[in-house]
DNA sequence: GAGTGTGAAATTGTTCACAGCG
DNA sequence: CGCTGTGAACAATTTCACACTC
């Protein structure tokens, strides 16, 4: 079973050169006159994206947020498995998220030494944002991705992915005013 | 009060050669030698994003996500209005979220019928994406914000703005499996 | 014949550098 | 004198087009 480049830059919203290049930079699999081998070629994204293994993945804030994204379907699908929730509301702690004990912020520290998570998600206030990633990346998390409308600052070697629901709105707004097509 | 490039630059993350280009395309409103004022910009940006008036929204999915937006701060600050929720599920019909009731999703129709809305947010279970969206955009909704993992398909003139949780996992283990610094 | 892989051309985006204004 | 606005230089990305292989 194979897919050409044509089938899948239709399904990406690309160009089928777009899709040969980007494909080619990390090495060239597909075979000439037929297409890619959709399960080698499978294999290999899982390998470039970095997800031939589990992630201990740590949420920070029992909010809406974190409710949201603990119940996230087709998460641990993808091999992240979601080792533990905080908050620093005393009135959320104990309450149970996705077969989950939420557990005081407190101990953030203490459980990392314990046990590393590689990603970190902070959906916590926006004012409380830098210093809980500060305090993450002091116990070694070396990738965040952020829910709170705040750049945050972190040394290099980590990274910080942003969703900003705002600021997607903001360019659907500016889309309508400015009468753009898409 | 003013604003230099250099300055917007390092809170931005860009150089102030970038922010001046930018900025350039819009019109040119700075003060050689000063900068840009401040009131003025924000007035000027604000009007490019066509944030002069407030927008009617509706939510689409009661769930989670639905959850996590309703009680989005800072969304009704930005003169976005939440004008109504919807929902397939009979259990979740009638039930409030920041204080609006949950309407039936069957409603759609007649209410956008009687009071468009400019905006719609998608929080559905991906099944029900396309459907959803179909309905809307028959229904005059000119933005969609997606929240369900799928790439939705609509019409020339009708912008979609995606937000996929799984993808930006994806995008910081590929940074952790590459090394990359950021 | 169909479709990849890839240099080379075209396009798009970024940075430089400086004239000109406040 | 500082800082914008902007062409011109430079860099990155995308598209083209075609040799090559299955």
């Amino acid at each position: 079973m194979t897919v050409s480049s044509r089938a899948l830059a239709e399904r990406g919203g690309a160009t089928p050169a777009q899709v040969r290049k980007d494909l080619s930079f990390f090495g060239s699999f597909g075979k000439r006159g037929i297409g890619y081998p959709t399960i080698e070629l499978a294999r290999r994204i899982r390998g470039i994206l970095g997800l031939g293994r589990p992630y201990r993945v740590i949420l920070v804030g029992a909010g809406r947020i974190g409710a949201a994204l603990a119940n996230y379907p087709g998460f641990e699908a993808r091999g992240f498995d979601i080792a533990a929730i905080y908050d620093a509301d005393p009135s959320k702690i104990g309450t149970v998220l996705d077969a989950q004990t939420v557990r005081p912020a407190e101990r953030i520290e203490s459980d990392l030494a314990a046990e590393p998570a590689d990603i970190a998600v902070i959906g916590t206030p926006a004012a409380a944002a830098q210093a809980m990633a500060d305090r993450l990346v002091a116990s070694g998390v070396r990738a965040l991705l952020n829910f709170a409308p705040v750049a945050l600052v972190v040394p290099a070697g980590v990274t910080v992915a942003n969703v900003n629901m705002a600021l997607e709105l903001e360019a659907l707004t500016f889309a309508l005013a400015s009468g753009r097509r898409a």
